[in-house]
DNA sequence: GTCTATAGGACGATAGAC
DNA sequence: GTCTATCGTCCTATAGAC
């Protein structure tokens, strides 16, 4: 139908548009299973109409990451410029801002599986992003458990390395949690992890929410 | 070079010939990704040789998927022939059969976030899959739980209560800790879920644990 | 900035010989 | 049980007109 009526958008415009669009497709099938064809047709583009704006499918890609880390730049800050939060209150603030948006986990969740090998386009944004979560948290969770008296012994007891394995930890259960809400149409993100994982942070990490982060984490999954 | 002098295998050695190749190619690209040639030409056939044995490549997922059931259900009976053991003994060996496996560990982790979308030809089979492991885990988990002496009144009350939410808290941690491993290739899995879950699982399920799993929530499912 | 046209492969699957 | 040959479809990407 819509062949040559199609409203000439603005660049910028008709970028999000495609990222936009794209973001759903990949989270549904992958980055192997998109189609570039798919992507034009659901912006009302032809092919190479939609390659003059991303270059390629790679480019495609990591046009939709770097958007996503925009936004989550944006929606972090705008999170943190309050108080600072404990750590099982930024969980629940990154799950809440998760909760609404189940098409962005759905897109980390596959994209994070299908890049565990090396040659995936997103392989090294990956690594990357995982590296430097687990040391946001890291630093974050060294606060909270060292305003925290008895924090030693639910944490493990062990060796120096009980903040990062509490990272590890809330890391993982996100990653899990996140899994199975998506997978369960009816169930409520927020609820699942007030279930899951609320009380195994709060009873011991609150004890003044005090501490100066001046990190950042990311959400996503 | 090798085109005639291949030796004509028996079907069945043939098909777990084509099942182990095809195993480690989806884990690698998922299904999306899973190229017919390139599994003919992992096993040295033609794809036609290939779609001979089994039919199409949907039938080739299927195969794989019910060839992992089999291998896995043998695998548990002779894991649960001796004394039944307690939850975080049951976790503990099946982390330990995990680990020698990654390549298994990372189809289904592939798998199951490509399969979230409906229409994938997995996607029931892992909804029925993620069923089945909740309810096991859920009824060793009301044994654990009812061991426990001050966990007496925690059953019942509520819909899907504790015994479940423990259930989808170990399974959750299980999949983000694997995902973890896979993505740290020197890491082993079984010193990272110790450090991760084991002793989150020990103090609180032991008679004298200190722990409070006392908490009603709901879960969807 | 978007189009038509087309190149150039790779894909899954079928038919039929051996 | 495996092959050759081939079909039709889909893909990413390029070239050049408007």
């Amino acid at each position: 139908m819509a062949r040559h009526d199609r409203t000439r958008l603005p660049a910028p415009e008709r970028r999000r548009q495609i990222i936009t669009a794209a973001t759903r497709l990949v989270a549904e099938r992958g980055f192997w299973g998109l189609s570039m064809q798919d992507v034009a047709a659901a912006c009302g583009l032809t092919v190479p109409g939609l390659l003059h704006h991303v270059g390629s499918k790679d480019g495609l890609l990591i046009a939709i990451l770097e958007h996503r880390d925009a936004e989550d730049a944006r929606a972090l800050t705008e999170l943190l410029d309050g108080p600072a939060p404990t750590l099982p209150e930024l969980c629940a603030a990154v799950v809440r801002r998760n909760a609404g948006q189940p098409e962005i986990v759905r897109l980390f969740a596959v994209l994070q599986a299908e890049s565990l090998t090396p040659d995936h386009p997103a392989h090294d944004y990956f690594v990357a992003r995982q590296q430097r979560i687990l040391q946001e948290l890291t630093a974050l969770a060294k606060d909270a458990i060292g305003a925290d008296a008895s924090g030693a012994d639910i944490v493990g007891a062990d060796v120096g390395g009980a903040p990062e394995v509490l990272a590890r930890r809330i890391i993982a259960l996100m990653d899990g949690v996140q899994l199975q809400w998506l997978r369960s149409p009816g169930s409520d993100l927020n609820q699942l992890w007030a279930a899951t994982a609320g009380d195994l942070l709060r009873p011991t990490m609150i004890p003044n929410g005090s501490g100066s982060p001046g990190h950042h984490n990311r959400s996503g999954s």
